[in-house]
DNA sequence: GTATATGCAAAGAATTTGCACTATG
DNA sequence: CATAGTGCAAATTCTTTGCATATAC
């Protein structure tokens, strides 16, 4: 899969495209160093920056900028959008027949990547809402997206 | 247009708010910043983040997260799409029709904001590129977008 | 006079860079 | 050997936080 594409299938590239590939959950840097460090020991943070922009210059991963703290990846093919929960952080895929997310020109731009996403309530956390109104005391606030506050409050 | 969403209308409120409308460019904080400091000369960055985020939670400017380095602001409200170009960083508004851009539910997580945008090659890069295949010696690279580094060729 | 807003300086954290080391052919 | 990949540590810089001061009602 990588050698084709022209990309030299190191042991720790393959660790990584394996990794990403396996995870559904949009990892973020942390959630793939995490995981791999078992298999990779000596795996530095460096390697799997330059990797996964390496991988993402080549089509094979997309680099997610939703949340605005950390770089998430996504190891998914088809086209696909995606919801980013104010409250806790999740994000899920969502399969929208999105006419808009085409390739081609746009305004005499050239477009090489599409992105679309959502940002709201989630379904758990809508349904917590709905069940308990009113926050406990001591509840986190409604999630502030634009701080780094928001990561620790996050599933991955 | 503050007082009536509940937020006290002080002055640096008032002037960050005029020079958010003020820019179509989707300025940075530090454009702001840079922009405000002639009638402001106490802002401080602190101000500037805090009160864009109160905006934003009220809905009067949107946060960008187009460019992974820094956010960028946006305070045109009719909904629109965003083209982020790779190689000079500028970003422009779309105006498409998107179907996709709705709020309501959808898998039964509640949409209250609707993003999208597209990457490529923005019309003057691209001429430039059709106009000299060949980038002269010493060309910045094809700007990656995940890297600070992109901040210093940018248009703003 | 109490609550809220502002500002400065310091802290925090993701990402990038410099350079030395290693692997591969 | 030469080239490309890897890894550590240091540097960079956006963003947040802690508190002290100023402002508003």
């Amino acid at each position: 899969m990588l050698a084709e594409r022209g990309i030299k299938p190191t042991y720790q590239r393959l660790a990584i495209l394996a990794e990403v590939l396996d995870r559904r959950a949009h990892p973020t840097i942390k959630d793939l160093y995490g995981g791999l460090k078992g298999h990779v020991p000596t795996l530095s943070k460096t390697t799997l920056y330059s990797t996964l922009e390496l991988f993402a210059r080549h089509g094979l991963v997309r680099t997610l900028t939703i949340d605005p703290a950390e770089a998430r990846y996504d190891g998914w093919p088809p086209p696909h959008h995606h919801f980013h929960c104010q409250r806790c952080g999740a994000i899920f895929d969502l399969d929208l027949a999105c006419p808009a997310g085409r390739t081609g020109l746009i305004d005499g731009h050239e477009i090489r990547e599409v992105h679309g996403y959502f940002r709201g309530l989630c379904r758990d956390c809508r349904d917590r809402a709905v069940s308990s109104p009113r926050p406990h005391r001591g509840a986190a606030p409604a999630a502030r997206v634009n701080h780094k506050n928001a990561r620790r409050h996050q599933h991955a």
